[in-house]
RNA sequence: CGGGACGUAGCGCAGCUUGGUAGCGCACCUCGCUUGGGACGAGGGGGUCGCAGGUUCAAAUCCUGUCGUCCCGACCA
């Protein structure tokens, strides 16, 4: 390719409203253009690391002993009420009506589809298991994309369904994947760690996420995880073993009584004022889940877990209380109160974390502004059945569920990630296999997904530097960009154009850079883009050498054109 | 959903307070010069100033509305 000719525009800013690098460096060395919040043209420079990508998981997915197919993007909102998700799935779901008004809706992911294409076609028990998978863009409505290609509206993700006589089965083929996902981004140049996962709206039992680790923004995922052992996990999911506490206020509180707490609007004040540690005290929190009011207890020194909570809920969507809802609920239930004072009430949903369990003799919220309970036991709250849940979020430093030792935090981008669905979609959609008895039985279900652009841009997250990016060969869009320092000088130019010749038609993917630009310009847009390898054709010529530079590792070394050209050829095609 | 900010050329921005021929840098085109880390000089093309109303002799500028975009927050009681 000629450099020339290539549809690349590199920018010397970054576009004002990229935060990330990943988003700075794409947007400025000409490989993606904004389309709308979310949306983004893949440029050629892109859509060739897409590509290299998708390959990468094409092979290693029929490797796995998967076949691929490709469903439809638009779906119909009768397949969505089989499962019931048209419901619940909330405003992800892009949902349109076409012409004859019938409800229809974007795929942001494609269970339903899937496992109505299954129905139709396994019957029987001698054809399974089965592996479909896709590539494909998706779409789903976020309420903020941000991050570029991280956090995308529409982007491209492989998502693969597997189908299983039972669980022994599913679960070979959960760890067949997990293998292959491995194998994926080992050969993607990503350090990936996978760690237990809550399995949220998708459903099922057990999952895992593959995680590229960063310490930057990019990473919107905290991942608890012990050196000492294997263990892993998103903060959504994590469990810990507690630091010791003092939990027993005996010493502090001899006897129950309602004490005046005034202006002790948070934690932090309270215990000052009481002179007491945070470990005593009860905390209530409102939250809103699918609507309703739902009460979380837990100690105070800790934090609740979101997404822990909603799921010992029951629900899909969660969200913090606002005081005017928290008003509205003191006044519903005959209190006047303001956060701060809360206490557990009758009647409204209550959760109450395991951090409770070993609590005595505590201070607790009663509902009455400037005043709380202290000395007080979880049977004076008469709450009508105490059932102990975990909703704590894991702190650093807690200690390890499986061996003990401290566990440690760190960011993470998720970029692939499975599933045990089990029956999920199968039961409620009716979709089932004879067995050997005649019997109907629901398939068991697994779906593996990795979002193809969401894994380019981790890869630049993961290896750039100040000058641009550093693609790992394997995703590089160009293996290697050849420079004539000047495009007048006939030699410089001869000796570019034969190395460029030869790299082509050894199937080395390469660039020259015939631009009538300065060294300079030149060699700044190598690095930008990101070129694995330079090979340059300038002053050094007058020995009759060239140079040539590695990107990643900043290398220079001088070789005659030749072993240049053998040395690239040895490092991409091996 | 709440708060804040911003919409002026492909990109990054100034101009608006105090209304009067729409500017700068990068990018683009031409010529010269230069050629190993985003040179320089001269010339040039490109914008109904988000949109719609209003005020005014006159609106990028003032007013109203609207659409869009970005950021922060969404209460740990």
């Amino acid at each position: 390719m000629k450099m020339s000719k290539l549809f690349v525009q590199t920018l010397r800013e970054d576009p004002s409203d990229a935060e990330v690098v990943s988003h700075k460096l794409l947007a400025r060395a000409g490989y993606i253009r904004k389309l709308t919040p979310g949306i983004y043209n893949f440029l050629p420079l892109m859509w060739r690391v897409l590509k290299k990508v998708e390959t990468i998981v094409r092979e290693e997915m029929d490797r796995a002993g998967a076949q691929e197919l490709l469903m439809p993007f638009v779906q119909p909102k009768e397949l969505w009420e089989e499962s019931g998700r048209w419901e619940v799935y909330g405003k992800e779901l892009m949902r349109m009506k076409d012409r004859h008004d019938r409800d229809m809706c974007l795929g942001p992911t494609h269970e339903e589809v899937i496992t109505s294409v299954a129905r139709d076609g396994l019957k029987s028990y001698k054809q399974l298991p089965v592996n479909l998978y896709q590539i494909q863009s998706k779409f789903r409505d976020e309420v903020r994309p941000r991050y570029g290609l991280l956090r995308g509206r529409e982007f491209i993700m492989k998502d693969a369904y597997s189908f299983d006589l039972d669980e022994k089965g599913l679960d070979k083929e959960y760890e067949n994947m997990a293998q292959a996902y491995k194998r994926i981004f080992d050969r993607c140049g990503l350090d990936t760690k996978m760690v237990q996962s809550d399995s949220g709206a998708i459903g099922g039992s057990v999952s895992h996420e593959f995680m590229v680790i960063t310490d930057t923004d990019a990473g919107e995922n905290d991942v608890f995880y012990c050196n000492s052992c294997d263990y892993s996990a998103n903060s959504n999911h994590a469990i810990s073993k507690l630091p010791t506490a003092v939990v027993d206020g005996g010493e502090y509180f001899t006897q129950k009584e309602i004490v005046d707490t005034p202006n002790t609007h948070s934690i932090e004040d309270l215990s000052e004022f009481l002179k007491i540690p945070s470990t005593l005290i009860l905390k209530t929190l409102v939250y809103i889940v699918d609507k309703s009011p739902v009460l979380a207890l837990i100690r105070a020194d800790k934090t609740v877990e979101e997404t822990k909570l909603m799921n010992a809920a029951g629900g899909i969507e969660i969200r913090i209380a606002t005081s005017a809802e928290i008003a509205e609920l003191m006044e519903q239930n005959g209190f006047c109160a303001v956060p701060g004072f809360i206490g557990p009430m009758k009647g409204v949903k209550t959760v109450i974390d395991e951090t409770a369990r070993d609590m005595k003799n505590f201070v607790v919220g009663i509902n009455q502004t400037d005043k709380h309970m202290v000395g007080a036991n979880l049977e004076d709250l008469g709450l009508e059945d105490i059932k102990f849940t975990d909703i704590r979020l894991v702190d650093a430093g807690d200690f390890c569920p499986v061996c003990g030792k401290p566990l440690f935090v760190t960011k993470g981008i998720e970029v692939g990630n499975i599933f045990k669905l089990g029956t999920k979609y199968s039961k409620p959609m009716n979709a089932v296999y004879t067995d050997a008895d005649g019997k109907n039985v629901p398939y068991v279900m697994g779906c593996y997904g990795i979002g193809i652009s969401r894994t380019a841009a981790a890869a630049v997250e993961a290896h750039h530097d100040e000058h641009g990016i550093k693609w790992p060969i394997s995703i590089a869009p160009y293996h290697v960009v050849v420079v004539p320092v000047s495009t007048n000088d006939e030699t410089q130019m001869s000796c570019a154009e034969k190395i460029y010749k030869e790299l082509i038609e050894a199937g080395v993917e390469a660039v020259i850079d015939d631009r009538d630009e300065r060294a300079g310009v030149k060699f700044k847009d190598a690095d930008l883009i990101g070129f694995p390898f330079r090979i340059t054709a300038g002053k050094t010529l007058s020995e009759g050498l060239v140079e040539f530079k590695v990107r990643e590792t900043g290398e220079v070394k001088n070789l005659t054109p030749e072993d240049a050209v053998k040395e690239v050829i040895q490092a991409v095609l091996g």
